[in-house]
DNA sequence: GTTTTCATGGTACCACCGTATCATCAACGT
DNA sequence: ACGTTGATGATACGGTGGTACCATGAAAAC
């Protein structure tokens, strides 16, 4: 079978499988050897693409970060054409729960690393964590544009409100993983502050639908 | 040595050891060697007073949520003979964030302790970290008290904003321990929002400069 | 066609960890 | 006094997990 692999499809494929065991047993308990069992190949192989277990961590980590990224464009992209500052920023924390139950291992596995980061200075050290900041830039951002809007009080604190609405959503979403919280009513709370924050000209009551056809051209930006 | 030992003793200070070593290589890297020598005793002893290594985990984890109950009290009896509300929410909140060295091992095993609930369904079962409803209740129930002492406005929904403090204050409390966010930030940020929902009993203007609006005095500037 | 290189399988090694076993020593009851 | 019981030490055992080593089939290079 000796054709040539794609390694980085490889290592991608291994990534996943080892996500996916982590969501389910907790990423404490994931041996090489269950990874490569999720994967469905030999433990040999798993070696062979990552040469060591914390170099199989830190590509999950890695793999992980940038489907958060996707994630929200995905959700930017879903909220329309042209999106208003709201929109942008509900879809950045609605990306932030786990609604579902694939991003629900997405997510425990994410606040797993996180925490893991905490002690482990070598994963402390790797890059893709070490900038949250930027989600915090990017709503700070949106909610200075909403001002310049006039979509929010204009002596409102954006920096203030940008941090404690993305605390929020962590906190909500651990809530969820937790079991103490359905996504459902987790959404409502942060759809409440939202509504609070941005005066809503026009509708004002849990929509999803479309809303905000701001004229203005709200440029999608990096967001991590 | 054999003298009788009071084993209730023991065992609260071989848990302090395990939350020691546990806050500073990660609850994950603990062994019952570990905690031994943290403890200043024999491997055979930590067996001798837990049993099991999942015995141990669990008192620990006892242990630490009566402690977080104390701080809380503790923190509350600081805040004044006759607290109103928003001192007492004040007090709980602030009680969940990583301040000093000694809170931010704590929160962080705390922490662990809980994401470890999610894929572990003996800890999950534990009734300690079962009732996290219950700051809820009393947050709400504390701020309907704001309510009716018109402190709040009052077409405010009570319980949306406890879930949302409580949300942000543990979101706020995983940064601080992630390196991302000072202490000292974290808590403006928790009071630009409980100076958002308390406000003076005269008018509604947002007060972002000193707070303490009570009548009886409600100015606890405790806090690390 | 031979050689080299890539991909893969199988398995052994070593260290650590939780647990169990055996042994000892000091107090206390009767 | 002596046996019983509680407290402690030392060490062994079984399992598991990460890593390393050897082997081999199958293309690609020459």
């Amino acid at each position: 079978m000796p054709k040539r692999v794609d390694h980085d499809e490889r290592r991608a494929e291994i990534g996943r499988a080892l996500v996916r065991v982590a969501g389910r047993r907790g990423l404490h308990a994931v041996g090489m050897r269950d990874v490569a069992a999720e994967a469905g190949i030999s433990l040999r192989l798993v070696q062979y693409y990552f040469q060591t277990k914390e170099n199989l961590l830190f590509h999950g980590l890695q793999q992980l970060t940038e489907g958060f990224g996707e994630r929200v464009a995905a959700r930017v992209r879903a909220a329309g054409e042209n999106p208003g500052p709201r929109a942008v920023v509900e879809a950045l924390l609605m990306t932030s729960l786990p609604t579902d139950e694939e991003s629900r291992a997405f997510h425990l596995v994410l606040t797993s690393y996180a925490l893991l980061a905490v002690t482990d200075e070598a994963l402390a050290a790797q890059p893709y964590l070490r900038r949250p900041d930027a989600a915090e830039d990017a709503v700070t951002g949106l909610l200075e544009q909403a001002r310049e809007a006039e979509l929010l009080a204009p002596d409102a604190d954006t920096r203030t409100e940008a941090v404690a609405l993305l605390a929020m959503a962590a906190g909500l979403g651990t809530s969820i993983l937790a079991g103490q919280r359905t996504a459902e009513s987790a959404t409502a709370v942060l759809r409440h502050q939202l509504n609070r924050i941005f005066r809503t000209s026009s509708a004002s009551s849990p929509r999803p639908a479309a809303n905000s056809p701001s004229p203005k051209g709200t440029s999608l930006s990096n967001i991590d």
